[in-house]
DNA sequence: AGGGAATTCTTGGGAATTCATGGGATTTTT
DNA sequence: AAAAATCCCATGAATTCCCAAGAATTCCCT
């Protein structure tokens, strides 16, 4: 049924770092993992990157594996391909939802995107991987992030409009 | 579960060489050594290389093999063969990992990369492979490194793009 | 359409296990 | 013998597992 992450929502971060997955995320999470079988956790991969990045995004297996297979088409050694190996496989976490729908998020993750224990975690689908937030920082990051390049757009402009401005790839 | 080396963690190496492996990368190669069974410590080999290379390379055995493979298809005495040899059977060591998980390191590769006794070793992960270098040095070539070529990149611009831009081979 | 019952979600806490690290004693190397 | 490497045991810290309960949602029957 559901194979793409929508919607937001906004979790509780325990003292242990537990944060509960939108139950509708669990389901696309699980659709996305080869290895998954009733009543078993699903399996995801969280990226957190570099210092640049203000949010974890999080991949399903299949998402991820797409991402693993584009690097390692990549001529071993050259520059892009060790960026990226960088990038996805070391500055990443493979884990799995835990029996009660959980993520546990390692102190350093937390730590990495400002998300105290007794905090707020920001959820947002975005069609194969969703991002997870500290709710400050991404209210704050609205006004300067991509959004900043579609304000010129005429007023009442819809965004589909962009569908056909961005070349496929 | 995991068949790729993720994730990055410093260990400390105590007075005697010994460094903690990762838990998540003790599995990997546990997986990757086809002679190993559960309860037994798994085999690793370590490949060092020149003194142009500041950190130490740790392969799986299905993956060293799987070089080793390539370079025995090469014509027996070309220039190639005669280097790839002793890069990677000459300077490596078939080891495995401890009784408690931990690497013991000899002193000679300790000193080639700099790591003093109870410095911290920093480990990442790169696919089939992983990584040991001594956390300073490692800090140090994040700001001269292949991350400085991407640095103009537009505030915000997201590593995947790297994808596309790059040409696959 | 209404209302109660049953399920699913989110959140919490303690127990059990795994992990990282240290040290002593014994063996091997040079 | 000195230095280095190996083996064995020990322990605090961190992580995972297991059980519990209130809140919210969905289901179902009238």
């Amino acid at each position: 049924m559901a194979r793409r992450f929508r919607g937001e929502s906004t979790q509780k971060v325990d003292n242990k770092g537990r944060v509960s997955i939108p139950a509708s995320f669990r389901r696309v999470l699980a659709a996305g993992d080869p290895d998954w079988s009733d009543g078993h956790p699903a399996n995801l991969v969280i990226v957190y990157g570099d210092h640049r990045r203000a949010y974890l995004e999080c991949y399903t297996i299949e998402a991820i594996e797409e991402v693993d297979d584009k690097i390692a088409a990549l001529p071993r050694g050259c520059a892009e391909r060790r960026y990226l190996e960088k990038m996805f496989n070391g500055m990443s976490l493979e884990t799995s939802v835990d029996t009660t729908g959980r993520l546990v998020l390692p102190k350093k993750l937390r730590d990495k995107i400002g998300l105290s224990t007794d905090s707020e975690a920001y959820f947002i689908g975005s069609g194969d991987t969703f991002q997870i937030w500290k709710s400050e920082t991404f209210e704050t990051d609205q006004t300067s992030g991509e959004d900043k390049l579609f304000e010129d757009l005429p007023e009442g402009s819809d965004p589909l409009v962009l569908l056909d401005h961005a070349q496929a790839g």
